[in-house]
DNA sequence: TATTGGCACTCGAAAGAGTCGAGTGCTAAA
DNA sequence: TTTAGCACTCGACTCTTTCGAGTGCCAATA
């Protein structure tokens, strides 16, 4: 059996108008569009020809049809015309990012709650640390007698801070040399190196003033594993309630996806664009009935996080993918500005 | 009519019932009860009278009876026996707060957080910051070429950082001179004082330089701001969708009170202890069908923050507000002991 | 050969009828 | 003042009926 142009038109129309009313579609409804215009009993072969190509499924007997997983993809892949963004959208998205300074952490957990604004969708915004950055500088900052900031450096241009309340009094002279310890014993490692193990070693290396200064060599461990941790924020999880798919199973896929050990695998490791993963494609057994986006952002040339949708699979993925396209290459631009100003003034 | 003994021993009972088993409680259940133990006849004359006191409602005329929502008010008042925290209890709430060295922000978010899990309620948490807290330090720290990393401590202990990012590279003359600027502007002002225009007569004195420095005296605006506005923190809204009171509503009461501005003056104003909103008595009418549990907490002597629960009236008051109260204690403890060790050691 | 009109059939949704039972209010007796 | 007795109420539940959108199939048609 061919999967001839007249099928191809009447899945995309069934999942286009399913996408749109949440009903099945039937012969008669299809029968109507101008680029199909042939009789309801037509239509009704052509929708048997299909369901038996395993591109649509049948609620029951007397209702219309419905996309399958499979007729999704198809549409996904060959059928769907992506609605470019308006002008008015991108100046939208646009002006979303025209911030002249922003705070990396705020800006990734603001444009997730933005997209979710967006979309309608929940969103999950996560950022990656490759496993070559380094320490590049650790420094120490008295605030008060006993109050000290601490600050980690990576190499990558990303900077943590953390206060440290400590027991005894901080003068310039042991904030000196602390600072010059830290930094002979982290520099130059990356990340990843710096265990528990690493700064019990480190820790030891202080002798007799191992215990005194230990809250600010946890305050190193802390910051460098806060670093190449990376971030994970949720944005617009209630989105989900105004779905009616997820009546009862709301709960479930909003404790599901905060966790970040269960979806960051598998938002973390896909090819550059946008990725569909439709209902049952998902890996996550409860995810079957949604649909997650993902697309990666970068930061000049290096790959850093990822961006993504989820919602139900009857989602309208010609606005969508686009609009998460644009979304994630904005967001990456604004951070390369951000981070690479520091080398890209290196010529000026 | 006497509102006598065996009212309050009934009234009491149909709250515990309700509040247990979410259904109308009828005479004959009542009847039943140790406390009480008199004809079903005998309850539905006293119940009678109860609903003429307006203490409770009835469903439809052959349904039982559900306190009004001056039945709760009573029984909160006056009726209810606090159920006391077990030491099991107890000690997994100090478990909860036994951190060394905590990020006052992230303790405060991870309380709500906790508090959410621990009592199935939406929880807030909040701090404000006293109008008399002034800028008592301010500190620049170059971090790379065109990096700087802005510090700003207040009185109240609080420190606050920033990562600015400088379109020209920073040395140590340049961070010393606006080091000692921006101290000499800002240090001894209230956070109050610092406005938009505070900052832009700061910047004015920078001269030919303003533009300049312009991302730092923004930077500093900012933090100020910052600490002054104090902390909002929302935990474990999805609770709500547990219970079928939200069945429909949840969504608008998710929204409604992750707005700061509609749910802050709220609960930013209330004696110290536990106070309780039933229902209709909350100001927003969109919580006519929620309670809310507010208690503050404070950092010594000083006020500084509220924490509160946010569930269905039909909610366990008996348990929640006894575990709010020490859960607010434990964590103003935890707060005292991170900001005032500064002070606290002086002795020493 | 592909398309179409016709027609009997299917099945869920909605509406209506009937039953059940928990709970009530009232009255009269204890 | 308390209680047993009794008729009454009304939501929850079940069962049945009706309705209609939609189907599959077949014979007629272009």
């Amino acid at each position: 059996m061919r999967f001839d142009d007249r099928k191809k038109r009447i899945l995309s129309a069934i999942v286009e108008t399913y996408i749109r009313t949440g009903e099945p579609v039937g012969s008669k409804t299809l029968s109507e569009f101008p680029e199909i215009s042939v009789s309801p009993a037509t239509v009704r072969n052509e929708m048997a020809a299909l369901f038996e190509m395993g591109f649509l499924e049948q609620p029951h007997t007397s209702a219309g049809r419905v996309p399958s997983h499979l007729g999704y993809r198809a549409y996904i892949d060959g059928l769907m015309r992506a609605k470019p963004l308006t002008d008015d959208e991108k100046d939208g998205i646009d002006a979303l990012f025209n911030i002249s300074d922003p705070d990396p952490d705020k800006l990734l957990a603001d444009s997730a709650e933005t997209l979710a604004e967006y979309t309608g969708c929940a969103t999950v915004a996560m950022t990656t640390t490759p496993s070559y950055v380094t320490v590049e500088h650790i420094d120490i900052v008295p605030a008060d007698e006993t109050t000290v900031v601490l600050l980690v450096i990576a190499s990558n241009g990303v900077v943590k801070s953390k206060v440290c309340r400590l027991f005894f009094r901080v003068n310039t002279g042991i904030a000196d040399f602390f600072r010059k310890f830290a930094n002979d014993r982290f520099c130059g490692h990356t990340l990843k190196e710096i265990s528990a193990e690493f700064v019990s070693a480190v820790s030891i290396q202080l002798g007799e003033y191992s215990n005194v200064f230990n809250p600010l060599i946890v305050g190193i461990y802390e910051l460098c594993k806060e670093v190449y941790d990376g971030q994970y924020y949720l944005g617009g999880r209630e989105k989900l309630l105004t779905y009616n798919e997820y009546s009862d199973r709301a709960l479930e896929i909003m404790k599901l996806i905060s966790k970040r050990d269960k979806l960051g695998p598998v938002i973390g490791n896909n090819p550059s664009g946008v990725t569909v993963f439709i209902g049952k494609e998902n890996s996550l057994s409860q995810l079957s009935g949604s649909s997650l986006l993902v697309a990666r952002f970068s930061i000049g040339e290096n790959d850093c996080g990822t961006i993504g949708l989820i919602g139900p699979v009857r989602m309208d993925y010609s606005r969508l993918i686009p609009h998460l396209e644009y979304f994630a290459e904005k967001l990456g631009t604004l951070l390369s500005i951000t981070y690479q100003r520091k080398t890209g003034d290196d010529n000026g």
